[in-house]
DNA sequence: CACATTATGTTTGCATTATAAACAAGTTTA
DNA sequence: TAAACTTGTTTATAATGCAAACATAATGTG
């Protein structure tokens, strides 16, 4: 038994922060992801476009507050691709 | 809660595949990583290089069937890093 | 009203990383 | 001896990560 490929999407620190947030509280603003990652908003624009590039989250944008706020939410693809890698890396963690 | 920083050194397929692998067999061969590995030889070369350079596995070189043979094993260190790494990366896996 | 400050993101630029191709050095086989 | 194999290293370049700089609009403040 091999060490299945990781997703390379996921094996980033930030993209798999959003990602275990988003699947457990299935939606969020960028705000909301800035606080709990500790990113800045920079990187976090960045990898949010790359997750919504790999089809695994549908950002919407709207107003909250008369602010612009930007709305995360995974799509099935992105849920079934953290189902897929955490069952990956944890091959890797035995041993522990 | 936050997220726990990832060791960068550890934080990547090959090289999280190498550590995992001595965790379990305590002393490996370069052939041997390679093979459980799937890895390109020059790519395990440089990723020896940079746990060696992390000080997480201490390298031998020696002779095997009048063959050169690189012996790989973890330092403490290492063993440590990969119990924290394991630790840290599995808060990321929480909702799965 | 004018001007600074805050809120919300995006774009850009540079340093780091990952990885395979090319190279090296020695051994075995025919 | 020449070809092919074994074991690794170095190098070149493409991709990635990340923060600084930029952009835009709303809100306070004097």
């Amino acid at each position: 038994m091999g060490f299945a490929p990781l997703d390379p999407v996921l094996h980033n620190q930030l993209r798999l922060a959003i990602v275990s947030l988003l699947v457990s509280v299935d939606q969020a603003d960028f705000t909301f992801l800035l606080d709990r990652t500790g990113a800045t908003r920079g990187n976090l624009s960045v990898q949010l476009s790359k997750l919504k590039e790999a089809g695994y989250l549908e950002i919407t944008k709207g107003y909250k507050n008369n602010y612009p706020s930007t709305t995360c939410k995974l799509t099935p693809a992105g849920i079934k691709a953290f189902e897929v890698y955490v069952k990956a890396i944890k091959e890797y963690l035995k041993g522990s």
